[in-house]
DNA sequence: CGCGCGATTGAGTAATTTCAAATCTAGTGG
DNA sequence: CCACTAGATTTGAAATTACTCAATCGCGCG
């Protein structure tokens, strides 16, 4: 556990590193939780009470349409964060499904206690103002990549850049998170 | 020009309030900057030396992939921010083009000027970081309406939510940022 | 008045989805 | 170690949807 701490404190220190007392006023914020494959995390229609900084596992964020049909927002594995943010933010019942592909753990933060952290330690609003700045990017690399390519040449991309994550995560949940159906994706390549 | 800057003293200010005193300290961080219809505020492989605050006018954020063809990632109008944003953070050269589809007038702030206001005004880092948070929460929206809903779907919604935003935009334009060809766009509806 | 741009319409083509069936694979219990 | 099952993947063929290319229409501006 110990151990599990330091790789949230690792993880912060990328972007701005703290002392040791400040961790020791940090990390009290952070609660520890524990989940099985197949559990969920966040359930439409539930409350969403925290952020999640995943330390272990794989987890699949997702909404469902009318057609009773998955559509995958994210990925989160080790060192991701993940929540249902438009929810957590403004303390509104979920829309999305958030469950386990893998067993995983993570650290919970509430959201008075991010406030909290970043009124009274610059540093942490420094941290989620970079890590906020950050996901605004590549979410934005996302959609020009949804605008501009193709779903084959997305799936190549993926290959190249998240190796590791592809070999964990089944086809079809590819498929849904690139935007075309299983059959589709199983005809690419060559 | 008094009246400009009211602006977005105003837009900070519905994020966090901030006296005449932090007022006088944050303005001069911020130029002011006007282009006419068709210039552009970042092409394609030049640095971007600022993020930009829209105070009046319509532009467009778009890459232009191998065929030639334009993609749009963004409109910016009134009271929003627009920049090459990967390019701006990493100091590389742009991949996008912004430019005007009206006579437009923005303020600039430079990377320089962003840290230094972050890291000696902490309100100003918290006015960042919720920036960043709602920007990215809007993002994971826009991503999830174009994995579970159809073109025509996301036309009708944007219609409803930004009528304003579609009345100045020419169609074909707004096709390009739905991700289909002006012509699908034209038989939409009735 | 006519030019030019944007929007629309039509017809043929390409790509994706849907539905169905066959195959493959990993994990389980005997 | 093997057979079995559930889930995942692949393949095929028909139906749907969007795209391309071309032509036409409409309107505002010079």
């Amino acid at each position: 556990m110990e151990q599990q701490y330091l790789v949230l404190r690792k993880h912060i220190e990328e972007i701005c590193p703290i002392s040791d007392m400040e961790w020791q006023y940090i990390y009290p914020f952070f609660t520890h939780k524990k989940l099985k494959k197949h559990q969920f995390l966040v359930q439409k229609g539930q409350p969403v009470s925290c952020e999640y900084f995943v330390i272990k596992g794989l987890l699949k964020a997702y909404a469902i349409d009318g057609e009773g049909k998955e559509h995958i927002l994210q990925f989160a594995m080790e060192y991701y964060w993940t929540s249902d943010f438009q929810a957590f933010q403004t303390q509104t019942p979920a829309t999305l499904f958030i469950d386990c592909i893998e067993d995983s753990e993570f650290f919970c933060l509430g959201k008075e206690g991010r406030e909290q952290l970043c009124q009274e330690m610059p540093k942490m609003a420094n941290f989620f103002r970079i890590k906020s700045h950050y996901g605004y990017i590549a979410l934005q690399q996302r959609i020009l990549s949804m605008l501009t390519e193709t779903a084959e040449v997305r799936y190549n991309n993926l290959l190249k850049k998240l190796p590791h994550l592809v070999q964990r995560v089944p086809k079809k949940l590819l498929a849904s998170y690139l935007g075309v159906t299983r059959e589709t994706l199983s005809r690419f390549k060559g």
